[in-house]
DNA sequence: GTTAACATTGACGTTAACGTAAACCTTGGG
DNA sequence: CCCAAGGTTTACGTTAACGTCAATGTTAAC
């Protein structure tokens, strides 16, 4: 393991919002909702680690796919806390695969809809080149 | 082309409701939004067309993919109304080629997320591996 | 032609996901 | 030490996307 890893390792929440173009509030809202846990400094005010922030990144792709913040919880959250029985890890282990035959799912489905869009775009340059024949 | 397509071509609200399990009211919103505009019998209830059917469910589609009703108006209304000149279909097909490339993006973001949630998976079973050999 | 089932238009209620403002506290540089 | 820049909580406001009546009109089957 490595030890201390330097860099710019801490992030303040204002860090994050600009790499993620969200507002602080934004971040600060998805904690209220159990999101992320980032520590604290003596005077009470966030710290967010390499982790915290990799799980903000998760949170925000899950939002770009349309998940509600409750589903994203679970989804982000099947890692995390203390499964400390073989249980709790099954069950973890089940609800992942759903999920990733739900994004199995998606992935088809934003085949179909390019394929959607470019038989529209194809008939609009279809009609397109009619017009530049000189045709009503 | 053909004629008087038969079959059970005219649909009412509550027919697509209960085809992509929506509701009637929100099938409403979706015309009150001028994402559908479907004719109306003399007594002024609404008829869907296969058209109207078909635009629907582009419109579900999106919305499945965290699209607010107002981008899937102009992403859909891109082949619709009457674009009279060959600069509006210009337009139109840029427009077009810009969703494109979101959707592709999307692709890509989404197969990331499929590889987290895998990375997670493999992390747990590994753990499980670990407790079923007796470890704490 | 009379109902039961279904539709229509308001109008108001609701929920998720933040925005915004106030009042106050922390921190880092000079 | 001081203060500007940034952070904290609390609380109320806002918007999108419907849900839920209510009052009334329309259809289809019998």
């Amino acid at each position: 393991m490595l030890p201390d890893h330097p860099g710019s390792e801490p992030f303040t929440i204002s860090d994050l919002a600009a790499e993620f173009d969200v507002s602080a509030r934004t971040i600060r809202f998805y904690e209220e909702k159990g999101l992320l846990a980032p520590r604290r400094t003596r005077g009470n005010q966030r710290i967010y680690s390499r982790r915290d922030r990799a799980r903000l990144r998760l949170i925000l792709r899950g939002k770009r796919f349309g998940y509600r913040l409750d589903e994203i919880a679970e989804m982000i959250g099947f890692g995390e806390g203390d499964p400390d029985e073989a249980a709790q890890i099954r069950k973890s282990l089940a609800y992942g695969e759903r999920k990733l035959e739900e994004i199995r799912e998606r992935m088809r489905e934003l085949k179909l809809m390019e394929e959607d869009l470019q038989a529209v775009a194809a008939k609009l340059r279809r009609r397109l080149a009619q017009l530049e024949k000189g045709e009503s």
